[in-house]
DNA sequence: GGCCAGGTGGCCA
DNA sequence: TGGCCACATGGC
């Protein structure tokens, strides 16, 4: 890894991966700012050991995806390379192997349309685990539209920006950009009270070390980690299960309270109704251990 | 103008 | 444990 410090970064990818399907995902959520899409490129700054190195993702036949990049000035050395990497296939959840959800998958009356028009497409996660934390508390109880503008202005406001050739790239704010503000700090952003002081409250809860990634990560079991994120103020079933889902990769996470999957059961099985909370569990059956996939793919269809 | 939104905490029996 | 209710504000 020393003398390759110049020149892109090859990053293998497993059979059931399609990079178009990854694209067209994102790029239905371009405005919060964290990323810039083209038809068959995404650029963003990516946090790795204290800087932020901007990259532009292509995919590269028979090789993978190709991280190349962007500022001259600013090129990985030793050990960020291996970070970057291990962001990147994070992100695009590159490590999960998917033949075992596709095989249930296509036979499944919910989800085998599902898996067939969108083969390939990775549980796009969010690598960063404060990050997931927040987004769930901002998407809590509003529609995805005006989350996704307070997700934006919580960004611009707070994060950090890499400047290149005249864009602003953006880097999610970090638990101590937002552990020090009070709760009128984010009344401007048209936040909640209660969404602020949850925002604020987890912030110090992860700088002061009492809410460690790992110690979640390494629960034994997934009862175990939604108990460990539950007991923050403002975290929910709903909100714990979303970041073991998106971020910390728990197979079996299942915000099964979430309206948009009530919504997308709703569209997949015909019905003039949402499902009840029972009715879920009896679909949910055949999905033991991939309800995260399940979920995200689910969601996709709406 | 009214209902809904990728819920949660707090209170009560 | 399970059932209400306040919260709070934009989108459609």
């Amino acid at each position: 890894m020393n003398d390759a410090s110049i020149g892109p970064l090859v990053i293998e990818v497993p059979k059931e991966f399609s990079f178009k399907q990854n694209l067209d995902y994102l790029a239905m959520t371009t405005d919060e700012r964290l990323y810039e899409i083209g038809p068959d490129w995404i650029v963003r700054a990516i946090p790795v050991n204290g800087r932020n190195f901007l990259v532009k993702i292509t995919e590269e036949p028979d090789e993978g995806l190709l991280a190349e990049f962007l500022e001259e000035d600013n090129l990985p050395v030793g050990d960020d390379h291996l970070e970057l990497a291990r962001y990147i296939r994070h992100w695009f959840d590159l490590d999960t192997d998917l033949a075992p959800f596709y095989q249930m998958a296509e036979k499944d009356p919910l989800l085998g349309e599902a898996v067939k028009t969108y083969y390939g497409l990775r549980n796009v996660g969010i690598p960063d685990f404060f990050e997931a934390i927040c987004w769930g508390i901002l998407g809590q109880q509003i529609n995805l539209t005006f989350a996704y503008t307070l997700k934006r202005r919580f960004v611009e406001t707070f994060g950090q920006a890499v400047h290149w050739e005249g864009h602003d790239y953006w880097v999610f704010p970090r638990p101590e950009d937002i552990a020090g503000l009070s709760v009128e700090d984010l009344t401007p952003l048209q936040l909640s009270a209660r969404k602020s002081e949850y925002l604020i409250g987890v912030a110090n809860e992860i700088v002061e070390g009492r809410l460690l990634e790992e110690k979640v990560a390494e629960a034994g079991s997934l009862d175990e980690a939604e108990k460990v994120l539950t007991r923050m103020r403002g975290i929910g079933p709903w909100t714990a299960n979303y970041v073991l889902m998106r971020c910390l990769r728990f197979p079996d996470a299942f915000p099964i309270a979430d309206v948009g999957l009530h919504n997308a059961i709703k569209l997949v099985t015909g019905s003039d109704r949402k499902p009840s909370l029972e009715e879920i569990r009896e679909h949910a059956l055949p999905w033991k251990g991939f309800e995260a996939y399940a979920t995200f793919y689910l969601w996709r269809c709406l």
